[in-house]
DNA sequence: CGAGCCGTTGAGGGGATTCAAGCTCAGTGG
DNA sequence: CCACTGAGCTTGAATCCCCTCAACGGCTCG
């Protein structure tokens, strides 16, 4: 039969054994972190599993959280709204990141984030995180990083996929996700609305290129319509032929 | 007869009195924070301004800084080369904004700085703010609420500045540096490549844009082409119009 | 005064958007 | 079990905005 733990030392113990620990937050913590962690008593009840079906909010712009998520499990994406009124997907964030941080300054949310698939996060609260961040240098640098990788994401997401032909900025995109998913695996395929807020083109041009990339054999919608198998060969000759015009210019 | 002060206490001195220092990053220190500074001896001294003038480079991407540095007066862009090898500028900074803090983390700069207008920075080494970091919580807070302020501003930038048509990005750039520059200033008007290479298009279409602002007389260039005074209702009367036609879809 | 950079302007073509139907497919209720 | 429904996807046709190519003009500087 098994013991029962105090609430906050059950929470430890699965921090401890977290299958994301290494890149996520807490795992800047040494054995010696991981005991203030500990000692951070009821607080560290604070931490909680959440989990998310694809489209549900995770957090809304504007609102006042005092938590910030690492994500744990699938794919999470951020949402602003441009001057205009368009829609804009300005990152989507997978395994180990972690989103919200500027909680930590007590700021509102900047951004709406939305689950793409079901999605597993860990929500952290920020006082928790004061608490130790104060204690442990680890921590702070891990934060540190956090930000900078934040935001180098954003520029090289911006820099890469919002300007070329259309062809070549969804073929990139796949890549990407490609990558995030692992070779082989099944791809999560985002809806065409979806495709075109994150790439910053119309509805109907994602949706021409989709059906083009998938005559070609780039892409296999698997049954559902969210998921998709990627030919990685065919996927690096349509994107060598989409440079080859593309860089004429 | 003025009294000569050692090396770094001259420095902190400048500190002190620095007309930015509320906004950049040693505006976070109170008194007791500015002892340390001294305190920290030797290393002070590597505090040094630093001027530029337009075109000139303050670090390349790729290079190995041990630096980062506080805008103090001037536009500092930075510049990245997308995949298909066109050049992007990922952001314009100004006055008391904090730059190339990749360095703290031991990376290398992860994009081109380049003064836009004559500039001055302030040259702060890793190894001071290190040192102040780790006593001054306050310092460190100031770091992350910097780090949140450039992925923010990115963001935005990519959000509002990116995307719609071309006579409009280029309108709402001219209200940021008009913003910039303060009401009633004239604003750094870039070069036709510039504007291009900033929001996505092609240097023509940008010179044709601007070519036609100035016949609305929405902007007016003054002597030596880089500079240029504003009509703010006359801009804001163009920024309807355009926005007007882009809502329609 | 010629050279060269920068800016301007025109003509032409092409890729993307827009508008407008159909189509597919998963889920629902009869 | 199956038609029904509606959201999402596809495709076509027309248009337009922007890009490309190209030539020219103005200003600065050697």
């Amino acid at each position: 039969m098994r013991r029962v733990y105090p609430l906050q030392a059950v929470q430890l113990e699965r921090c401890a054994a977290c299958p994301v620990r290494e890149m996520a937050l807490f795992g800047a913590l040494d054995e010696a972190g991981l005991a203030r962690l500990r000692d951070a008593g009821s607080e560290a009840a604070g931490i909680a599993d959440r989990r998310l079906s694809a489209d549900a909010r995770l957090y809304a712009l504007g609102e006042r959280g005092a938590s910030v998520y690492t994500v744990r499990e699938g794919l999470v994406r951020l949402e602003r709204v441009s001057e205009q009124g368009r829609r804009c997907i300005v990152r989507v964030v997978g395994r180990g990141e972690l989103i919200g941080a500027e909680a930590l300054l007590g700021q509102a949310y900047a951004d709406e984030a939305v689950a793409c698939t079901p999605v597993a996060v860990c929500r952290i609260p920020v006082a928790l995180v004061d608490t130790l961040r104060a204690q442990d240098a680890a921590l702070q640098l891990a934060l540190m990083r956090r930000w900078q990788q934040a935001l180098d994401g954003a520029l090289r997401w911006r820099v890469d996929l919002q300007s070329g032909p259309a062809a070549y900025r969804v073929l990139r995109l796949l890549d990407d996700l490609g990558r995030q998913a692992g070779a082989g695996m099944p791809i999560w395929l985002p809806r065409r609305e979806e495709i075109a807020d994150l790439l910053g083109m119309a509805l109907e041009t994602a949706s021409r290129v989709v059906s083009r990339l998938r005559r070609d054999g780039v892409l296999q919608v698997l049954p559902g319509r969210r998921s998709a198998r990627l030919q990685p060969q065919a996927l690096e000759q349509a994107l060598a032929r989409a440079l080859g015009t593309a860089e004429r210019g």
